[in-house]
DNA sequence: GTCCTCACG
DNA sequence: ACGTACGTGAGGACG
């Protein structure tokens, strides 16, 4: 087996990652972003490849950078973006901590440094692999030297056989191939007027410069190119110089002493410090290197009265179940406890109960009493402290606050009183403390109690259902195949793709990174053109309804027919809950077709249901926080919002609205709360971008305290680095500390939606917190089932369901008193499709 | 695992 | 140069 060497292009792979990966920071707020990416891709070959020698080269020239692969930046050199250059350092700490020799010389670039690897590699027969995301490596591609090119989503391992395949001349050819067509981003002119074509045919015919310029003549050129060819000769030869690589910087080490060592100390410590979880699990998982050595903590085992004992005068105590097993946490340390939790129930009484997910505990019956306790729920406190994490489980937590890796050995209970604290803290410091306290910690109790109740279906029906769509299923397939005059997967959107614009020739606009795109929205357009797209559509929906929710729902109802949603309290950056396995927040209701699903959705036998949602919460908060007068009075003069709307942005009276522009001035709304932008408004409605931006000037111009209210929380956004809902949510955009216009732009329409979507988040929570209590207090047989967003479900006794549409009603609207009225629309029957 | 598509507020 | 409405979850295709 032949000995390998990793030798990888620092700048470039750097900057590719840093344009590549979204702005990601750590609680420093120090920009992880591009490292992130680099040690992502550089792992994946380290595991890939096992090299035996690794070295990384950076440029040492000008304190400016190269952005060879992006056009735009063409014009030559820019200074590094702040945020890039500031990782840059930290980079070669993790290259070295990874088991790289980092080599970098004056006057050298990181290219320069590769070629001469690739050289060296030659000579001692080994295998190289260079990895970059600059096409100008491809020519150092030989027998034994590969390059590993970066793109934004993979990594491709380019060989002689590939790249002959790919260009259809062999790589030593590459720099003749530049000489000629040049490389505006190197600024390397080539022979002016002679693009790529041009230059591979010469090449492939002739292999080098030199044979090209001596059969010139003989090429087959038209006179124009063979006349360009002429006058460019000193130009192509001067290119020639400039493109190729150089393979001799002399350096002042041997191969021998790129001889991978990894330093997993350092790689601990950096890991930590830029909080790179799911790295430090993979590489040290609960092994912790002894620089920073974990808590040492014994478990030993206690009875009741030794522990009552221990937790005399005790403010706080931990609790946990993991593997069946009970464990205590008491100061720094933890006891397993075997005996039934009703028996420590009382000695918890009077403390903080620190614990993770007390959704779980609250789920299981012999945990009952649990919510009369005082408890701190470390995984809600970690999603109210940042709530655009994607995980929240122990192992991160530890490394983000405790920085240490979770030692997954101990019980999780033996980091819980070390976390409490801190997390405490962060909660009071950012104003979240009381939306812990009244909001999200009762709130899991009412999830509890709606996930174990569940919601009934009629399963026999769905079965029906799911029949009749099968059948019209098939039939269409059919249809579908006959008019495509072939059969294929109508499914997948690339063959799709290929049966309507190869086979049938369709027009087409928009390609995907991947191929046709063929959503709904294409299709709609080419539906004038061919009646195959109607059926595609029909199909689409059809096979949708049938696989995720007839045949979904089925999967997942219980032997009593009943289907028990979770949901997911730390899911959303905005506030929201989410609803898995199955989804029924997202159970059809805009099509006719779809809407019949609702028909199964039922009350047990003898109850009812009741649907109330809130009317246009949204726009309604908006109005209050912005205060804007205008929109206030309209809301609370009962008029139709869109209809104001228009004749706002339209400037004429309200009898004057037509349709037409009442469906505009929606779609302004929607735009308003979305953080609007004049490109997509137009997209929208069909018309101009002019036209477009006049309806939301005229909009801004005649609520004028909304105009303000989105400039200020914008304004807000970029000093503090975060907004928040009137109840203190708060969510970070890191989006607006980077330089990437586009995410900056993304950056403020979070901004201005964020409070609005929370704040109408925090509202419901706490209006099914006032409904659950009501409903228990009152004693009356109805129950929350389920909540989408700004809409709650009751199941209740047919008996008191007039009294639990009351209690609905009344704690929905009266949840808060603001300067508009909060409306619910309510309804009771029997069936989800007739109460909604 | 990621992309595409589509269901909801 | 590029490509946008905000927030989600699920299923199928594909590599």
């Amino acid at each position: 087996m032949k000995q390998k060497l990793l030798a990888v292009d620092g700048n470039s792979i750097l900057n590719r990652a840093f344009y590549g990966v979204r702005p990601l920071s750590n609680q420093q707020g120090f920009p992880t972003n591009a490292l992130f990416g680099v040690v992502s891709m550089v792992t994946r070959q380290l595991e890939a490849l096992n090299p035996d020698y690794c070295a990384v080269a950076f440029d040492l020239k000008a304190p400016t950078f190269r952005h060879k692969m992006y056009d735009h930046y063409k014009e030559g050199r820019r200074p590094m973006p702040e945020e890039l250059a500031l990782q840059l350092p930290v980079a070669k700490e993790l290259f070295s901590a990874l088991g790289f020799r980092v080599l970098e010389l004056e006057g050298y670039e990181a290219d320069d440094i590769l070629g001469t690897l690739a050289a060296w590699s030659e000579k001692e027969g080994i295998d190289a692999y260079l990895m970059t995301g600059d096409r100008d490596a491809l020519q150092l591609i030989s027998p034994s030297v590969h390059v590993l090119l970066a793109t934004n989503h993979e990594t491709e391992d380019v060989d002689e056989a590939a790249f002959l395949s790919k260009y259809g001349v062999p790589a030593s050819s590459f720099v003749d191939v530049k000489a000629i067509m040049g490389d505006s981003s190197d600024k390397i002119p080539g022979v002016p007027g002679i693009g790529e074509k041009t230059a591979l045919d010469l090449i492939a015919k002739f292999n080098t410069l030199d044979n090209v310029y001596a059969n010139l003549e003989t090429a087959g050129l038209k006179p124009a190119a063979l006349q360009k060819m002429k006058d460019g000769k000193e130009s192509a030869y001067l290119s020639l110089s400039l493109a190729r690589i150089c393979r001799s910087v002399p350096l002042s080490c041997a191969l021998a002493d790129l001889a991978r060592a990894e330093k997993r100390e350092k790689l601990y410590e950096l890991f930590l410090r830029l909080e790179f979880s799911a790295f430090l699990k993979k590489f040290f998982g609960d092994e912790t290197p002894a620089a920073k050595p974990s808590a040492k903590i014994e478990v030993q085992t206690a009875s009741i009265e030794e522990l009552a004992e221990l937790l005399q005068g005790e403010k706080t105590v931990g609790f946990d179940v993991e593997d069946g097993k009970q464990y205590v946490a008491v100061r720094e340390a933890v006891y397993q406890i075997s005996a039934p939790f009703s028996q420590l129930l009382p000695l918890f009484t009077g403390k903080t109960v620190v614990l993770y997910d007390i959704k779980s505990f609250y789920k299981q019956p012999e945990y009952a009493g649990l919510q009369d306790l005082s408890a701190f729920d470390l995984m809600l406190g970690a999603y109210l402290c940042n709530s655009a994490k994607a995980k929240y489980e122990m192992g991160v937590l530890t490394i983000d606050y405790l920085q240490e890796v979770q030692n997954e050995a101990l019980p999780r209970a033996a980091y819980f009183l070390r976390l409490y604290p801190i997390l405490h803290q962060k909660l009071q410091e950012s104003g979240q403390l009381e939306l812990m306290q009244t909001i999200e910690m009762p709130l899991a109790r009412v999830l509890a109690d709606m996930e174990s109740v569940g919601f009934l279906v009629d399963r026999e029906g769905i079965a029906r259902f799911g029949e009749q769509l099968s059948q019209v299923a098939e039939a269409l397939e059919a249809q579908i195949y006959l008019q495509a005059g072939k059969t294929f997967n109508i499914q997948s959107p690339k063959q799709l793709g290929e049966v309507l614009f190869e086979t049938l020739h369709l027009p087409y606009d928009k390609k995907t990174k991947t191929g046709y795109s063929t959503n709904a929205e294409i299709l709609e357009k080419l539906r004038p053109y061919h009646p195959i797209i109607q059926d595609i559509l029909d199909y689409r929906q059809v096979t949708k309804l049938k696989s995720t929710y007839t045949d979904g729902l089925l999967k997942v109802a219980d032997q009593n027919g009943r289907v028990h949603t979770t949901f997911k309290q730390t899911g959303t950056a905005t506030g929201r809950l989410s609803s898995t396995e199955p989804n029924l927040q997202n159970i059809p209701v805009r099509t006719e077709l779809g809407r019949e699903l609702r028909r199964y959705f039922l009350p047990a036998e003898g109850y009812v249901l009741i649907d109330a949602d809130y009317s246009q919460i949204e726009l309604r908060l908006l109005a209050h926080i912005s205060g804007d007068e205008n929109m206030i009075h309209a809301f609370n003069s009962g008029v139709d919002i869109h209809a104001t709307t228009a004749a706002t942005v339209f400037g004429v009276s309200k009898d004057a609205v037509t349709p037409e522009m009442r469906k505009k001035a929606k779609a302004v709304n929607f735009g308003i709360l979305y953080g609007i932008g004049a490109y997509s408004l137009a997209d929208d409605i069909g018309v101009s971008r002019a036209q477009a931006k006049a309806y939301i000037d005229q909009y801004l111009a005649g609520f004028p305290k909304v105009d303000a209210y989105l400039r200020r929380t914008i304004a807000e956004a970029y000093e503090t680095g975060y907004v928040t809902t009137l109840f203190g949510r708060r969510r970070y955009i890191p989006e607006l500390s980077g330089k990437n216009k586009m995410l900056q732009k993304f950056g403020e329409r979070v901004a201005m939606n964020s409070p609005i979507q929370g704040t109408a988040a925090d509202l419901i929570k706490l209006s099914m917190i006032r409904v659950h209590q009501k409903l228990r207090e009152s004693g009356i047989d109805a129950r929350l089932i389920l909540q989408v967003h700004d809409e709650l479900l009751i199941e209740a006794n047919a008996s008191c369901a007039a009294e639990a549409e009351r209690i609905l009603k009344e704690e929905m609207e009266q949840v808060v008193h603001y300067a508009v009225p909060l409306t619910v629309e309510i309804h009771t029957a029997k069936t989800w499709f007739e109460a909604k």
